[in-house]
Parts: structure tokens; C-alpha cells; sequence
RNA sequence: UGGGGAGUGGCCAAGUGGUAAGGCACCAGUUUUUGGUACUGGCAUUCGGGGGUUCGAAUCCCUCCUCCCCAG
């Protein structure tokens, strides 16, 4: 009896040729997607129908079954609230690891299960084995930074068939398979929300005043919209000219004030050591002391570090200083290709 | 209303007779399943206003306006 899974189908290219190979493979495969936010924001129209479409449609093409599972009270309450309350508490947050977490890895997976499925699988650049979480073979794209809070019980129920495979392999793959989503292009922004820049989602949710920008020298420079659209290292939105560009060293919310600095070199910017919180760690715990290397941000090259634990908190030493380490952001740590976990900045 | 200095796109700023550098900001695009970064492209027919000299002026002359500094 074929084992049977449960895709994710987004209606992207990925998630197509993720249900197609196994298919391939002789699996018994279900196609689902997950709706989990349909509301449009101003000039934002909310991409879900197109989507499901698009799901459906490579569905019907593979001739797999093809369900929807609604989590939109549940994404809203795990993911945005988590997101709207971060930014209004002035750090950062990451949504899309949050949905990893709790929508993608532990609702669709619990209601996968419920329905009958085995397993699961999605399309992202990665790969599981017994457990753990490897790096993907194409290293421009993995996408593990997202995942390192997924649960290694999780990760047993868990392929990821695309993680072997590069994105110009899976394009060439969803053309050779004559997917409906073949010729996508690749979506961006908050995941499920579409392409909706952060502030204009914010503002939905937020009232906002005008603050003062201060200059590392104490100088007035201007005025910002909130201090709640702004991040460290943040070079835009400022309107600031005159000159060199300032990058947001901090902020104030209570003040409601945003620092920055023109000078590249800004100790502000530059941290060689750093802490984190909220820990995760998907097998073991890594040991203090071993060489280890941590991503403080998606698509940033691995850096040298080691971990030490303080409580429920660790502190992360670097051998290099990286820029603009922002509370809220997740650093993750490997181990090689060997996800070990991580936790966020503070 | 005495003396001195300055006015170039939203900001900073080259250019002192030969037909408007550059940077910042902004906008667009690329990269990116968060935010951010980075990269590429776009962005003054015009130099505070008005006259004049000249083949030709942001650059010289006259005049008006504005700002700054020192005097008072």
C-alpha cells in the first residue's frame, strides 16, 4: 500500500513539482491548499483566488485528489497577532517562521494526519532526514532559516522533495511536466499575504504619529511617519538627504524617535557578539564551546560562532562583527549542513 | 538700507564665458517565501527674480528679492 501524502500546494511552482515528483515516486498524493488569509489591503488585492486556481489546476493536471484546509482564524491569531504585537513592541518579528511553526508544521500537519495521511510534504528548499534538518543542495536557495523551529517529530512525517534539487532544475522540471504553474514568477513578500510592503500592512492595524530622527551626533535630522515602520540597519524611508545615507542604528517607542548614523562604520551597527531567546533546538541542544556556524538573517552567508548558555537565554560569539543584528530576527545555527535550531535576537 | 558673505533639482554640492559633475533622498526594476541590506535604471533645457553685454552666461555688468555673519 503506497504511503499517503499530503502536499502543500501553494500554487507556485515549487509546491507543483513538489506534488508531481511524488507522484512520481508512487506515492499516493493529496493536493491541499491552505488558505490562511484572503483579505485584500488597499491597493493590495489578496492573491488567494489566483492561487487556489493555480493549486487546483495542477491538482487536476496530476490527477490527485485536491482538498482546502481553511486556517485563517488560526493564522490570524498565530502569525499576525504575533507579528502586529512584535512591531508594536518595537523589535522586529519574522512571520514566516512563526507560520513554519504553527500553521505549515503543526496544524496542516496534525489535520493531515487526521485525515488519513502519512505523511506530509511541502515545497520547500531543504531536506529532512530521520529527523533532522539538512541544508537544500541548492545552497542559493535554501530556505531551512524559515525552518529551523519546525519539531524533529514533525520532520519524521515530513519530505521535502525539492530540497535535492536546484531552482533552475525544478523551473526546467515544471516545464518538462507541463505544469499550469511552470511560468510563475516567484512570489514575495509576507507569506499567504501577497505582495503587500510591511508598512502598508501595519497601517491597517496600527495608528501611527510623526517622531523625530535623530543623528548619532544628537542632531534633529527630521521627521519619520512611526517608529514602528523602522528597523535596524534600515537605509530607506527616511527622507532624509543631504550627503551620505543614515542607516537606522535604533528606536525609541516610547519616544517614538529613530537613531541613525552616517557613518558605515557605526558601532551600533557592529556586533561581534549577541544574545537570543525563545531557544529552539530540533534534535539535541549544541554543545558550548564547539565551532559552530549561525545565520542571523535569510541568504546571509554562514558565520564562525560559538554558544554559550545563560539561563534560558544563550549568547552567540562570532569571530567576525555582523551589521545590523536586529531584535525580533531569528538566528539560526548548523552544524555544516545540519540545522541545530536557533532562537530570536534580542 | 554700515561692512562682509551666500543664493545651482527635496537636501548636500561641483562648475568663474562654451552650452548644468557627483552624492543623498525619491521613484521604478532586480535579488529575496519576514523586515532590512545590496544591485541596476530614472530623476534640473536649467542655475533666487528681472534687465543688459556677448556668436554664446550658472559663470561678466546693472537692479530687485532672500538668507547668514560682523558691526550697531
Amino acid at each position: 500500500m503506497a504511503k499517503k501524502v499530503y502536499v502543500g500546494l501553494s500554487g507556485g511552482v515549487d509546491s507543483s513539482v513538489t506534488a508531481t515528483l511524488l507522484k512520481q515516486q508512487g506515492y499516493d498524493v493529496t493536493g491541499v491548499y491552505m488558505k490562511n488569509w484572503s483579505q485584500d489591503i488597499p491597493g493590495y488585492p489578496c492573491p488567494w483566488k489566483e492561487d487556489f486556481q493555480d493549486a487546483k489546476r495542477v491538482a487536476v493536471q496530476l490527477d490527485i485528489p485536491f482538498k482546502m484546509f481553511d486556517f485563517e482564524k488560526q493564522y490570524h491569531d498565530k502569525v499576525v497577532d504575533y507579528m502586529i504585537d512584535g512591531f508594536k513592541a518595537g523589535i522586529t518579528p519574522n512571520p514566516d517562521i512563526m507560520c513554519n511553526q504553527e500553521i505549515k508544521f503543526k496544524l496542516f500537519l496534525d489535520t493531515a494526519l487526521e485525515n488519513g495521511a502519512d505523511l506530509i510534504a511541502t515545497g520547500h528548499y531543504a531536506r529532512a532526514n530521520q529527523g533532522q534538518l539538512l541544508t537544500a543542495k541548492d545552497a542559493n536557495k535554501d530556505q531551512t532559516y524559515f525552518l529551523y523551529r519546525v519539531s524533529e517529530k514533525a520532520l519524521t512525517k515530513t519530505l521535502f522533495p525539492i530540497g535535492d534539487y536546484t531552482k533552475p532544475e525544478v523551473r526546467k522540471l515544471a516545464k518538462q511536466f507541463s505544469l499550469a504553474t511552470a511560468a510563475k514568477k516567484e512570489s514575495m513578500g509576507i507569506c499567504f499575504v501577497g505582495k503587500v510592503g510591511i508598512k502598508e500592512f501595519l497601517q491597517q492595524y496600527v495608528k501611527t504619529k510623526p517622531g523625530k530622527i535623530i543623528s548619532q551626533d544628537g542632531k534633529l535630522l527630521g521627521e519619520h511617519d512611526g517608529a514602528i515602520f523602522y528597523t535596524i540597519g534600515q537605509r530607506h524611508g527616511l527622507d532624509v538627504g543631504g550627503g551620505l545615507p543614515y542607516y537606522v542604528t535604533g528606536k525609541s517607542m516610547d519616544q517614538n524617535e529613530v537613531y541613525v548614523t552616517s557613518d558605515l562604520n557605526d558601532n551600533k551597527l557592529w556586533q561581534k557578539s549577541f544574545q537570543i531567546s525563545s531557544l529552539h533546538w530540533i534534535n539535541q541542544p549544541p554543545t558550548p564551546g564547539q565551532k559552530l556556524q549561525v545565520r542571523t538573517r535569510h541568504r546571509a552567508p554562514l558565520e564562525e560562532c560559538q554558544i554559550e548558555f545563560i539561563g534560558s537565554r544563550a549568547t552567540i560569539k562570532l569571530t567576525s562583527q555582523l551589521r545590523a543584528l536586529t531584535p525580533g530576527q531569528s538566528a539560526v545555527l548548523y552544524d555544516g549542513s545540519h540545522v541545530l535550531g536557533g532562537g530570536v535576537i534580542i
